[in-house]
DNA sequence: CCACTAAAGTTGAACTGTCAACTATTGAAC
DNA sequence: GTTCAATAGTTGACAGTTCAACTTTAGTGG
């Protein structure tokens, strides 16, 4: 007990480094693709996710809970956004049928026109900020390792397991 | 130009899988830390952030503008910051003697006892998080290509690369 | 059928970050 | 030395997120 406060695996040299370019790396990626969709599309990063989302699922439709978690957010965050969506012309709420306490958010015509128009330039940026530096062994790698994290942090305690499975095994792409 | 809307180079089935495993790993690792730090310590990742910009900086002090790119942060962002650290009594502002424009941000006692109390927990979730489940080799990977992508992001025109090449190379850790 | 717990979703308040406008000071041109 | 653009930093309004409280409906056990 005494030791505790010395059991701390601190970073090694290198190790510190290593996470400093993690940070940066991902930050900077994420910044980018960030601005240059808003300012391409007036898209923040977050509703691209959705309208993805949904765009992908049968019916162009998704119950509000699973869209929720397919897309790493809260119910009330959602709810908020999809209100917005609404009040664009973009997603509008449906009742569900079978449960009456459900919602179905469901990507209107012009919703998806948005999200076309959109994709290349998201899809470019990907390319270009991410694979195109790499190599074809470097972005394998990449792959395997996020893999391996993600399935590191579904299986600990704490975190929500059964929504980053769904995540992980989302819809195949079109 | 007709042929514009196919020269899109979209991803393959493969670059998909990798590109949605980065974003699920990212995001739940960022969300993972940043909900045990808080949980236990009441300090959000961009508090921690800034309070270790300080910390490590000569005389645990910053001018504002530096410590705004260290940390990745905007001038605006990082007043309100600041004066809410004012407010909790972890950072002080200091007149700047030089430039009668500056401001120093001074990390108090009281704040790095703060950040002292937080570190061994936050080291240990990142260690838990992305240390444990990688090999050495795949860590070593890691690392390069992080900071393939960060340079390649910095020599991107609109990037911010004076700010980004800062962080890169800021000071060495205590 | 009744009670009770859980789940689906919404709402409003508080908080954080962004944006544009603003003040004050510096450095440079002439 | 005056003018002017650039830099340092702050501020207030606004937008998105979180949090806790709430409503409504489903399921479950007696």
């Amino acid at each position: 007990m005494a030791e505790q406060q010395d059991a701390t695996r601190w970073l090694t040299r290198d190790e510190q480094a290593v996470w400093r370019a993690y940070l940066v790396a991902t930050n900077m990626l994420a910044a980018r693709l960030a601005d240059d969709l808003e300012a391409a599309t007036g898209l923040t990063n977050s509703d691209y996710e959705l309208l993805v989302q949904l765009s992908e699922s049968e019916g162009r439709r998704l119950r509000m809970t699973a869209l929720a978690s397919r897309s790493l957010s809260s119910k009330s965050r959602l709810s908020h956004a999809v209100s917005r969506f609404e009040a664009r012309g973009w997603v509008r709420r449906e009742q569900c049928e079978d449960d009456r306490r459900g919602a179905w958010a469901v990507l209107t015509d012009e919703g998806f026109a948005v999200l076309e128009a959109a994709a290349p330039l998201h899809v470019e940026n990907v390319r270009r900020h991410l694979f195109d530096p790499l190599s074809a062994t470097e972005v394998a790698e990449l792959g395997r390792i996020c893999r391996t994290l993600a399935d590191h942090l579904c299986g600990v305690e704490g975190a929500d397991a059964e929504t980053a499975l769904r995540v992980m095994g989302g819809p195949a792409p079109a």
